[in-house]
DNA sequence: TTGTAGGCGTTATCAT
DNA sequence: ATGATAACGCCTACAA
């Protein structure tokens, strides 16, 4: 004779429907909070679901609702503090709309971005953020396909197809690159992120270059240094930079942590910042202020695009009216790492 | 009359069986890679399925099949770089497990933890891993309750409850505090994060603790200064110590963020260091050894946890054997931020 | 090796 | 307001 374990089968909405005395579909109804039930009936099915300490199945409610309560974010990276920063405020605002979030990234290839939002949108999705402008052109005929709310953030680029949240990187960009020129720098070098797939990157870039253009200063191809991103990157462009003759007198970097690089090599080096070189970083990290001198950049505003980015979402899920654009400001820093060029320049 | 949009079905998978003329089971089976299929039939099946441009429905699949394809992570918060580092590290891996990654963060609350683990099981995932050795005993009991693999991971206790994969945070902790005292060092002090809810801090606190204790090294109460994590509350806490006469000639910190703001408020402050000032972290970030002077400290094998936790996740998931306990090193980093201390101490 | 058919646990469309 | 009951789309014993 064979003794089974008769493993102790889970309670499901049957159970509870049965115990409370009512329909399955009731015991749902009360479970959605649609509207239309008796309070008598909701505190029946409230108190069985209580007893039996029944917990719906969430693979279930996801295959006959069709909504998955989970949206995804595809991200370059989280090694980058600021995408962490975003993500942590996103996650913590999905979970006011009752939303989870799974998270993929891709390492700035835009392949592997493609890959990972069909493999997100297979799995089950009830909407999608991205980071940037930049993407396949598959990837917006899947978003469609799939007929989900979806966003870009982190650019302010005003795209029919992509609706947005961000920041234009552009204008704070060139507005350093004129607080250098007005301090009186002509010598001035960049560094900066690879473009190609990062919008951020070349917007930024095109900042620095207008600014410079327009004011007639040269920015000759040696003072445009392009780097992985990393402290060690940023601390290896400063040494190319102060190989040149002349050297530069100011540093535009591209993030933070490549500026963190270039003042901590700069330091090593002996070179007196801001009396002997100017830098400025994008993004203000924590540390941006706290740095000797405290770094000159620009407020990416994370938590604040990681918050929208949630409630947009959450309500074109709900087929709420959103805004297409969200436009938000990020304001220039200007801190002690900035001042005047050495006076026998 | 009306006209009625007749929405173009999705392509599902009776449509792919009957277009290959097969049964239902059989593609289920070509696509699964089930063992005993014929070449015949899964080429047949295979063109069917790009020819209609057949795509699985993830819910589906997982009500049918009880696997979702992804597991949960909870985790303090993102914001501290090494576990975004961590969680990048582990997204990256579970891709070869074709495996998703569910993300929460509960802020080192472990009631918000609870919570989030009990979503994130009604959700639906296939595994879960926790940080550390801390958490309610409801979370336990929840993880068993589903019959979940599950982990917990950055702590290296046994508990025959809780597999784990981690390393010890007492030892090198302790070791550095040694290392202090072999420089000479009598006046030390600790700047720790909260260890309400976080075993982490704990062990370090006691790994210097301990130390202290076997050299007969006083660490009076005043010399323990508790902040919350980030370079501010560092640069806070350093204000404190330097307040206390005699101050400390070296300063234990819980983490690299805390030691950086500790060492940018002691460069401000026109502190010497290591000459007057002997400053340690924990966790090794990038930055650390780009401090001036560079940072000794401990480094965390975050990147290694990220890709243990998912191996053996996945080898759990499917009931593959996997180490109940995974122990890896945290070696001790010296750079230039420690040395002995002022002579005339 | 392949096909048949009965779930998987909810939600949602109808009636009533 | 409530109850039957048919989806939801796939998986998997079991049978052939």
């Amino acid at each position: 004779m064979v003794f089974r374990m008769t493993a102790k089968k889970r309670t499901l909405l049957g159970d509870v429907a049965r115990a409370a005395g009512v329909s399955t579909a009731s015991v749902s109804r009360v479970l959605n909070g649609a509207p239309h039930v008796s309070e008598r009936l909701r505190e029946k099915v409230e108190a069985a679901v209580e007893r039996l300490g029944y917990v719906p199945d969430g693979t279930a409610r996801a295959l006959a609702s069709r909504h998955v309560g989970a949206i995804g974010a595809l991200v370059p990276t989280l090694d980058n503090p600021i995408f962490s920063a975003m993500i942590d405020s996103l996650e913590r605002r999905l979970k006011h709309h009752d939303c989870r979030l799974l998270i993929a990234t891709y390492h700035y290839n835009l392949d592997d971005e493609l890959e990972a939002l069909r493999t997100l949108l297979q799995q089950g999705i009830d909407g999608a953020v991205l980071i940037g402008h930049d993407h396949r052109p598959a990837a917006l005929a899947l978003l469609r396909q799939y007929a989900l709310p979806y966003l870009s953030c982190w650019h302010s680029e005003e795209d029919p197809d992509w609706p947005s949240i961000g920041f234009d990187n552009a204008a704070p960009a060139r507005r350093l690159a004129e607080h250098l020129l007005e301090l009186g720098h002509r010598r001035i070098a960049v560094v900066t992120a690879p473009t190609v797939g990062n919008d951020r990157a070349r917007a930024r870039l095109r900042g620095f270059r207008d600014a410079l253009d327009d004011a007639g200063v040269a920015l000759p191809i040696d003072r445009i240094v392009t780097v992985d991103y990393g402290i060690e990157e940023g601390a290896y462009a400063l040494q190319l930079l102060m190989g040149l003759d002349p050297a530069p007198t100011a540093i535009l970097c591209g993030n933070d942590t490549l500026a963190f690089g270039v003042m901590l090599a700069a330091q090593k080096a002996g070179i007196r910042m801001p009396e002997e070189l100017s830098v400025t970083g994008f993004d203000d990290l924590p540390q941006a202020r706290f740095m000797v001198p405290p770094l000159t950049t620009v407020a990416a505003p994370a938590g604040d695009i990681g918050r929208r980015v949630a409630d947009a979402l959450a309500a074109r899920i709900h087929r709420q009216p959103a805004l297409h654009c969200q436009v938000i400001e990020a304001p220039l820093v200007l801190r002690g790492s900035t001042a005047a060029p050495p006076s026998d320049q």
